[in-house]
DNA sequence: CTAATTTCGGATAAGAACATCCTATATTTG
DNA sequence: CAAATATAGGATGTTCTTATCCGAAATTAG
């Protein structure tokens, strides 16, 4: 469904909203600790969503990576999902036919743009403070 | 979401269904024209479909792939997807987690769980003699 | 200002997925 | 039986993803 780095991604960026809401910055060794992902792997992604624009970044000593609660808020999975994956999710013919669409679809078209509209809407409707609560509260996992 | 050599399969067969209403047995050369799809590549994984069950092959002059219309209303999208691709679709961790399960899940486990039930659903209840069907009546199309 | 720290970014390597090629094997036709 | 046809399967090559390595650039601390 997601490659590993946007899976790596995901994972490493909620982390980050739930620090941040301490205030906290992390350096990458750190968010690969915790994640359970490899260091200079994640490094590029987490690049990546910097670039993005999704994401705050600090060289130096006590420099990291840092994502203030106030943007965790409106961030949402489907933009990091689209930051690394590009919309690969959402567009694209289940069945990989160069052209698919309503005037000349594919066999599982119909079935198909179900799904995935179930999957678009929760990953718009998904955002990285409402994650890293659960995160917070020992609900969910990183690794 | 499929893997290409998943993709290719489900077009195949589909397209295979079809013909086999009409008694027809369809060689290599012929599906892969009619798929748009690599040759050598696609051999491949008819070639696994047979291993599976899913498919007869006939060798020699006149030869080639055939699924007789019994069969083809058997046969489900599912059990194609799990030929070719095991059943990584439905099993294994939207965030990529070595463990995830419901005592200790990911930040998506829940979230995750719907949409794959979706896709599980749609999956299995989807034969290819319905699709063959469509197909036929020019209302979808394999390339 | 110097040294230490940390991200940035290019180069490179390892592995998996995708794709092709060629020979072997089975089957039909003449 | 011989020749032609078509799948089966091993070997190999290509491309994309994943992963690592190392030097450059920036920033902080002393």
């Amino acid at each position: 469904m997601f490659s590993k780095a946007c899976q790596y991604a995901i994972r490493a960026i909620t982390l980050l909203a739930m620090e941040g809401r301490k205030g906290r910055r992390m350096a990458l060794v750190e968010i690969a600790e915790r994640t359970g992902t490899p260091r200079a792997f994640t490094a590029k992604v987490l690049q990546q969503l910097v670039r993005a624009g999704l994401l705050d970044s600090v060289k130096g000593p006590g420099g990291g990576f840092d994502l203030p609660p106030q943007k965790a808020r409106q961030v949402t999975l489907s933009m990091v999902v689209k930051a690394i994956d590009n919309d690969d999710v959402y567009r694209g013919c289940g069945m990989g036919l160069p052209q698919c669409n309503a005037r000349k679809p594919c066999p599982l078209h119909e079935q198909f743009q179900h799904v995935r509209e179930n999957l678009r809407i929760m990953l718009e409707s998904t955002n990285l403070h409402d994650l890293s609560m659960d995160l917070e509260r020992g609900v969910t996992f990183l690794k």
